[in-house]
DNA sequence: ACATAGAATTTCGTATACCAGATACGCAGC
DNA sequence: GCTGCGTATCTGGTATACGAAATTCTATGT
């Protein structure tokens, strides 16, 4: 018997003021639907660091990361931007998720346990029970959260990281109607098909499937997603983000 | 005909000195080849400050990039570190890798133009030519040329950033022998394949060729990239760091 | 009223100062 | 010589000060 071991984790690992600034932004941006209204939404180093309590420079470490996260955009000497992506952009990340998900799948058809696949028959039926009305969004979290399940089972972390990226833009086509061309009902079918080849652990299916599945939102996107486009006029300011930030000011 | 437009770019776009720090700390990352030499290498804020003649504070920034792009790793209080990818790593990097190339050779496919694959062909006859035993790398630049070039087809910009981070830990896995299994020869073909189906038009051929190649690179990797895991040891330092700057120290 | 020039202000980029955690060093005790 | 402890030093994290470019405001002349 191996002697008993004492592992102590770091308290406070990236506990940095730089990193809770980091997650509280990132989080607030995602939460402010910027797509829901046009004109730009501006943000300023100043007002955050009066709002989180701390300086700017932790503020501006964290914003460099936001920044190459695609979630906003600096302008030196002119402001922060909330990026909103366009309907190109949408598209090319959705490829490019299918192309991760597509991979992934076949590593969990390898790699899954049988009750990992119990798992997504689980989320499958959580949401197959909601009423396919009350949930406008086509692709809300629950979708989302059955996809990241699925990616999750391919034991490859860099494919985790790589698409939590891409899912984050993918807030941008929440209000995609999911009447349109039968989605719903669609969707729910594919989801079904994927599991079941993951059961027969057949790989090259599983990943033709998934594929096919997300290139089916590139698409349903390129016919009905010219909203995206639409949305850039007046300049709104400060508000929003105060908005943003109603609960919990202080950052400690 | 529309009317003449007169649009200037702006001159410094990007020219910050976070920027200019941020290219030349990775480009003196990626030529220092630390895997080639065993140690932890560290990174002196105050010493790159000294040697860049610019503050700490754009340094720190350029910094957090390179972190969150896996070149270097910020330990709080203990020192910045230069990170050095496991094989476990690197293989699922490969894996993404493929995942990525596959989806963009497959857009080639329907994208391309006859001159695009003409310039494959050009490509690919450059480094025939090159007499294979003075190229003991297996990852050659030229190498990953040919794949940005297929993945430059596809017309999507976000593969080619997805990617090209990818490559850069690809340095990794130069010093791999081309003799064993016999991969010069085999990756050739390969390639060769690849194009004709591009050629042909024939995007799911094309797709499965691209990720079975890249696929084929992991699984040599997995067999032969033991060393990988090997050089762990003591701590190097300073010196280090200095030679990777030997030309060109002054940023500006 | 309107257009315009110039000053005041705003805002980000950069430099510098300070702080606390972590390490390294040296001294005391054995 | 080795161990343990306390202090000096080093190092990254954070706050603050300063600078320059861009915007906004304002006063002025028509």
């Amino acid at each position: 018997m191996p002697p008993p071991e004492l592992s102590v984790q770091p308290l406070d690992a990236g506990a940095t003021f730089r990193n809770q600034v980091y997650r509280r932004l990132k989080q607030a941006i995602i939460q402010m639907d910027i797509y829901d209204h046009p004109g730009d939404v501006r943000l300023d180093e100043r007002q955050l660091s009066g709002l989180l309590g701390v300086s700017r420079t932790p503020i501006r470490e964290a914003l460099t990361l936001l920044e190459q996260e695609g979630l906003v955009r600096l302008e030196p000497r002119r402001g922060i931007f909330v990026v909103r992506k366009t309907k190109a952009e949408i598209i090319e990340m959705i490829i490019a998720w299918a192309a991760l998900e597509s991979m992934a799948t076949r590593l969990a058809a390898e790699r899954a346990t049988a009750e990992d696949i119990g798992t997504l028959w689980d989320i499958f039926r959580s949401f197959e029970e909601q009423a396919p009305s009350d949930n406008i969004q086509e692709y809300s979290d629950a979708n989302i959260e059955f996809h990241k399940a699925i990616i999750r089972l391919s034991r490859a972390r860099i494919l985790e990281t790589l698409t939590d990226n891409l899912f984050i833009h993918m807030r941008a086509i929440r209000k995609l109607s999911i009447r349109q061309d039968n989605r719903a009902e669609q969707s729910m079918h594919e989801h079904r098909d994927i599991i079941r080849a993951l059961e027969r652990r057949d790989g090259e299916l599983a990943e033709r499937l998934a594929r096919e599945h997300t290139l089916g939102l590139a698409a349903h996107v390129e016919r009905h997603g010219d909203f995206l486009d639409w949305l850039r006029l007046a300049d709104v300011r400060g508000a929003d983000v105060k908005a943003a930030f109603k609960d919990g000011l202080p950052l400690m």
